[in-house]
Parts: C-alpha cells; structure tokens; sequence
DNA sequence: TTTTATTATCGTAATATTGCAATATTAAAT
DNA sequence: ATTTAATATTGCAATATTACGATAATAAAA
C-alpha cells in the first residue's frame, strides 16, 4: 500500500531521534544517561548525597548556575523519578529516591556485564 | 576592573553548558554519560561486542539508521576513545578498547559509590 | 493580611544533536 | 586503470537542550 509508504516517509521527522526502532532496555538506559550527561544534574546529585537528611536550599550558590537553570535541571532528573521532594518547614526538600537510584545502578551494571571485549 | 565585568558577560553564551564551574570529574562523567544517551550508540557497542573477532560491517542493516547517521554515531563513540579501529580485509574494523572501556565503568561506579540516599 | 523567601513557569536566545541525501574517499577486486 | 563495496564528509533541515531574565506561585513569618 502507498498509505505505508507515506507513513514511513512522516515516520522519518528531521532531527528526532528514531526511538521506535530501539528497544525498551536501550531505550530506557539511553534516557538514564542522559540525565546524567551534564555536568549540572552530576553536581546536583552529589550535592543532594552530601546533606545530612534532606536541607537542599542553597543548590543556587552551590553551583554556579541561575534559579531558573536549576530548577530545570531539577525537573530533569525528578522526570525518571529520581528525585523525592518533600516539604519541611518553608523549604521544599528534595531526596534522592533509592528504589529508582538502585534501579539506574542495575540498569548501568547489567550494559557494562553485557559487553565484552574480544577483539583485535 | 570592568573588564572582568565584561568577560563575565562574555562568558555567559547561551545555550552553552558552563563546564569551566563544574570539576574536571564531572564534566569526564558527564561526557561519557552523553556517549550512552543515545539508544542507537548504546545499540552500536552491544552489537560490537557481540561479534566474534570485529567484522562490524552490518551495523546499518542491524540498526535502522542510515550510513551517515551510523558513522556519526560511530564518531562520537570513538571521540572519547571508546573504540579501536583498524583494517582486516577490505573492511573498516571496530571494536572496544577495553582500556577506556573499564576506566568509563570505573567513572560510573565511583559516582554511584559516592551517592548516598540519607534522606526523609 | 502583607511581607519575605523560596521554587516554578514562561518567554526567548543561542548552541547542540539527530537524521539523511548527495558526494567524496578509500582500498580491495577485476 | 576501472570497477566495486565499503566508510567518511558535507550540507542542510528540524528538533532538543541549555541558560537566564521576568514573572508567577507558594508557604512561612511578621
């Protein structure tokens, strides 16, 4: 049918990545790297383990990076559900959600078990 | 001086991650984080790995991308040093040089080692 | 209720990434 | 030397990401 034909030429959208033709596992593990593919949300996260319970305010003077800038790099790392934000007192509190940390650890683990070298 | 006022400005590009505030740890991690946040790259190593030897030729059939985005693709991996090419035949040969491959899986576990979940 | 302090969202600007057609390059095979 | 079969490069189009000023929203404090 020429109605296929076309679906695959819409299919083919200039500059997006072709996800459909992945699978799950690496589509999931691409998305977990990406979060942690800028040096901002690395810092973030070290940061956030650094603090004794959850007092995670001060992130703007910590690293050097506007409000608006964090807190986008913030939503970043809570979409894959990395993060907990709980209030306490004023402050909104973020954690990181160990379930979903050890998740991302297997998922890394098992991609590095699965590649062997042999070669050359 | 002004002129310090200025290059601040200057220094402010947008759209441009700001790795010169971050560490060299984390900008390294980052990096290599962004190799693996693409599913065709992560595609890519595991059908290497996967060959006997390194005839890796079929990679654009494996995948469904096409030639140029493979090599680009390819590109990338190779930039951080991830992959050893050489001759056999009349083929280009890919394969994983496990030097860099376990230094990255070293980079990875030290960061999830670092990451501590003390929280709510 | 009005401040005050903090985080979130919107709008915008600029660079980065992804993808592919067309073309060039490369090296083996004829 | 020409053909052949493979990878690399170029050029371009479109989406994605990064960054921040301005502003809104939120909740504690006064």
């Amino acid at each position: 049918m020429e109605l296929q034909a076309f679906n695959l030429e819409l299919d083919t959208k200039m500059g997006v990545t072709k996800k459909h033709i992945f699978s799950e596992k690496q589509n999931e593990l691409a998305q977990a790297a990406k979060v942690l593919a800028h040096p901002a949300r690395i810092a973030i996260l070290e940061h956030i383990s650094r603090q004794e319970g959850c007092i995670c305010t001060d992130l703007v003077d910590e690293i050097g990076l506007a409000q608006p800038t964090i807190s986008q790099h913030l939503n970043e790392i809570k979409k894959i559900g990395l993060l907990k934000g709980t209030f306490e007192g004023k402050n909104l509190c973020y954690c990181i959600n160990e379930e979903k940390w050890e998740e991302l650890q297997r998922l890394f683990r098992s991609f590095f078990k699965n590649i062997n070298q042999n070669c050359c």
